[in-house]
Order: structure tokens, then sequence, then C-alpha cells
RNA sequence: GGCCCCAUCGUCUAGCGGUCAGGACAUCAGGUUUUCAUCCUGAAAACCAGGGUUCGAUUCCCUGUGGGGUCACCA
């Protein structure tokens, strides 16, 4: 039975690289019909920032992680890793520490254990009577090397003389990250370890913790790391959001979950869009890359704008309607969401490509002149010609807009293009809107003569 | 710096001894006879270097270089 688990830490709200981590292990215990635990490694109260737990529950509902057991939550796990690390004590594996990390230091290969190690219990217990504080130590093996197959990486090996004494349990009587992983591992029968390559240089401690217990090791793989676009491993310094963050930034669910899928590993020629359904169908830690993928973007962005265009009306409408902060009808939405669909990039786009239909715009008269290549009198006759061709336009729609715009700058020799982005120029302000017609549609008659009236004024 | 891992277009990657080294994103050019976007077509763009092994290396081995990770009573 294959068992898998994500256990993060909650130090702070998951960055992308986190959850992609839950991500790789969720579809690895689905695809093969096996569990996903979730447990929180809260053993450091110091860092501990209570309202990420919700967050990253929040994250993983989101994204459509779901888990089979747990949350475990560690800090209420203490008498498990007390005992299991004083019956290493007993077996002789690790041995209380009254020393400094320095005077350690100092005392290794020299018979340090003569300090630490031999202290007979009623030493310990005097020790312990007079408060001084004490940490309990693995007792790391001199010679020997301590190696894995790794499932995603090739084989790695650590020489043990170069592994200090694991602190095991820390004189506030919290495990450390290492016990407390291999323990819970151990009890919650976790098949395979599954996680990013930072923790490569922990795993032999974890292995040697395994073999002082005598339990059956799991089989263990390291992801690649995400880079940031400077090749650092991405963090907050990059400004590394979370899901959250991209989630109110306007993309899509299924966008983020087929972009950080494909950062490390690859699926026909990485350009699909994946639903959940379908990743845990074709994933497989096969295809997980070895090196470390850059932080793009660009990629991003593109499966959003891919996933928005793909999305029905309706579908769009309900999921654009919490990101409109201009004040505008839902039949006006209706009406305009058809045309900027496909040039939405992010939900939040929704205002400023929105804006010009509810508010008069800005007339930049120099950007019209530049455009319509005609004097400042000859732009405010043509403006007004379209101004009498719109008044006379009897059954207002975009194939009689068209028809009659067409006729006057044909009778007027204009081209096509400085007659048209004049007319846009003045109605929308900008240069680049959806087709101009369907625009003046929409906007109907009445403002559409009053913004040209505006910007014939603006042209004065 | 020690230790460990990694190395194909700018980016994500396919490749598992013999390929014109393929695709996608981004970029550029052209087209869809008003802009932008979409869509279509095309272009440019990579095997880190040097040694081996082999009839033959992008592919296997070694060294170097480069990049990354890690060196806590943090995870």
């Amino acid at each position: 039975m294959i068992r898998v688990r994500f256990a993060p830490s909650p130090t702070g709200i998951p960055h992308i690289g986190n959850t992609r981590t839950a991500l790789y292990n969720f579809l690895f215990a689905r695809h093969h019909g096996g569990k996903l635990v979730l447990r929180i490694e809260d053993t450091d109260r110091e860092r501990l920032v209570p309202e990420s737990l919700p967050k990253i529950l929040e994250i993983l509902k989101l994204i459509g992680i779901t888990w089979d057991e747990g949350p475990y939550i560690q800090s209420k796990r203490l008498a498990i890793y007390q005992k299991l690390a004083h019956q290493l004590v007993d077996k002789g594996k690790a041995y209380y520490c009254f020393c400094s990390k320095e005077r350690l230091a100092g005392l290794r290969g020299q018979g340090y254990d003569q300090h630490c190690l031999k202290l007979t219990p009623p030493a310990v217990v005097g020790l312990m009577a007079k408060k001084t504080s004490h940490v309990i130590r693995l007792r790391v093996p001199d010679q020997g090397v301590t190696g894995w197959q790794d499932l995603i990486q090739s084989r790695i090996e650590f020489k043990n003389e170069l592994i200090d004494d694991q602190v095991l349990l820390k004189s506030d009587g919290y495990p450390t990250y290492h016990l407390a992983v291999v323990c819970d591992d151990h009890l919650m029968k976790i098949s395979h370890i599954l996680r990013g390559v930072e923790w490569i240089s922990s795993t032999p401690k974890h292995l040697l913790l395994y073999q002082a217990f005598g339990w059956p090791i799991p089989q263990i793989g390291h992801f690649p790391v995400i880079l940031g676009p400077d090749k650092a491993k991405l963090s907050k310094r990059h400004g590394a959001k979370s899901v959250l963050d991209y989630l109110s930034e306007g993309y899509l669910p299924d966008a983020l979950l087929t972009f950080m899928v494909y950062l490390g590993w690859s699926y026909k020629d990485n350009s699909k869009l994946l639903s959940m359904d379908k990743l845990i169908k074709i994933f497989g830690l096969e295809k997980i890359q070895t090196g470390n993928p850059i932080f793009d973007i660009q990629k991003l962005d593109y499966f959003n704008a891919k996933l928005i265009r793909q999305l029905a009306l309706p579908k769009l409408i309900q999921l654009i309607k919490p990101f409109l902060k201009i004040k505008i009808s839902s039949s006006l939405i209706n009406q305009i969401l058809p045309l900027i669909q496909e040039r939405l990039v992010k939900l939040t786009e929704i205002n400023e490509l929105t804006e010009y239909f509810v508010t008069q715009p800005k007339i930049d008269a120099a950007a019209i002149l530049k455009e319509s290549k005609l004097t400042v009198k000859e732009t405010i006759e043509y403006l007004e010609q379209v101004v009498k061709t719109v008044t006379n336009v009897v059954d207002w729609s975009v194939a009689s807009l068209e028809a009659k715009l067409h006729e006057l700058q044909a009778k007027l020799g204009l081209k096509p293009r400085p007659a048209f982005m004049t007319i846009r120029l003045a109605v929308t302000g900008r240069s680049a809107t959806p087709p101009l017609f369907d625009v003046l549609y929409i906007l109907g008659k009445t403002t559409v003569i009053k913004r040209l009236t505006y910007a014939q004024k603006a042209l004065k």
C-alpha cells in the first residue's frame, strides 16, 4: 500500500514551490491508489505563525488536493517523541548532552563521550536537578557511509564521519525535525518520502535514525527545487507568492495547477492545460526532471489566458464578478465580456479593459492627429461627419454602423486605418480595443455622439 | 570553503549509442485586406569543455567548468 505525506511547517504561507511538493505527493498517491497523509510539523514554537495552518488548508482545497488522514499535529504528539528518544538513550544509540555546541566541537575526537555519553544515571539526575539544560543527541557512527538509491536522483552517499551527532530532543522537550519526521513517517506507515532536494543532506541523518530504531526504511525521492529568475532557490526574496496571492491576482486554479505540475515534470509538449483528473491518470515519477527548473511567469500567463478563452461565458461572468471594481450593470458586462474574453490574461484586467465603456475617457489630441494624418481643422471636420453619419443610423446595429462608416470613409477618400483609428481614439481614448463597430454598438448612439463631440472640443 | 546533487534552444522539456537533435512558452516575420487580441504559416534559437570507451557519442565513464542545495537546540 502506497502511503505518502505532505508535511508543511506552519511558519508562513507556503509559496508555489511548497504547494507543488504537495501536488506531486497527492498525484503520486492517487495515481497508484494510495493514501496521502497531512501532517503539520510545528515543533519550532519560535517561528510558529498560527494563521498559517488555515491558509495551508485553504490552498490545498482551492487547488484540489485532498488528503486521507490528518492533519496530524506534531506539537500534540510530544510524549511519543520523548518516549522514543529516551528509548534510544536506553539502547545506547543516543545520549544526553549537557555540553554547549562549541564545547562539544572542541572535544570531538578526544573522547568527548566521556563527558556526554557515559554519565551514569545519578549524575544525569543530579544535573537535571540543577536545571542544567540538556539535549538528547543521536550517536552517529564515526565510520562507514550512509546512502540510498534516490527515486528521482541517482544513488547518494554520505560519509558518516562528516555527520554531526544530531540533536533529537531539544532542551525545551520538543523534538527536532529529524526525530519527529522519522518517528512519524514510521508510525504513519509512510511508504514513499517525496520532498524537495533541500532535504538531501538531512536524509542520511534520518537513515541513521531508522537504523538506530531498527525500523524499515521507506523509499525516498527528492524533487528538484524551483529557482527564481536569478537561479537562486525561490524564496520570499523573489517575492515568491502563494497560490492565494496568484488567485487574488486573477489567475485561475487550473492554470496554476498546470503551471506548477510542468515545473520539473513533462507531458507531451508541455503546452496542454491539464485537469486534476487527467493528471492523476498520467502522473509518474519517471518524468520528473533532475535539474532545477526556473520559475517563468510567462508560462503561467499563457495557461491562464488560454483557460479564460476556453471558459463558457456564464462561468466567466461568475468568476469575474469578484474582480469588478467599477460600477457596471450586469447586462452591460454581459455584452462586453464576449468581446474581451480573448484579450484577458488575468481576471483583474477586467477593469482596465472595461472602464471606457462606462466612463468618459481622457482624450489625447496629439495621438488622434498623429493617426488621422490630417490637420486639426480637418480632423474636427471628419469627426463632425462621423457624428452626422452616426446620427443618421436608423437601425442601431453593428452591421449598419460598419456599412455607414465605411461608406463615409470611402466617400472622403480616407484610408481605413486612419479613418477608424481616429474614431477609436476619439471614442475610447485608446488605440487598442475590441472591433470598433462592436464597441460603438454597445456604447449606444447617445454616448457615441457625446464622446465624438467631446473629442472635437479636446482638439481645439 | 567542506559535503551532496545537477547540466539539451532565453524558459519548460523530448531524447534512454546511429535523429536533418523534436515540441511548447517567449521572441521575430508574414497572413487573416481598421487597432489590439485570437487564429494560421514561417524564421531564428540548444546538446558546458576536455579526455576516454566504442565502428559510432547529446546519450556510457573520468576530469574540469558552471549552476543549485546544504552545513542550527529551523524546518
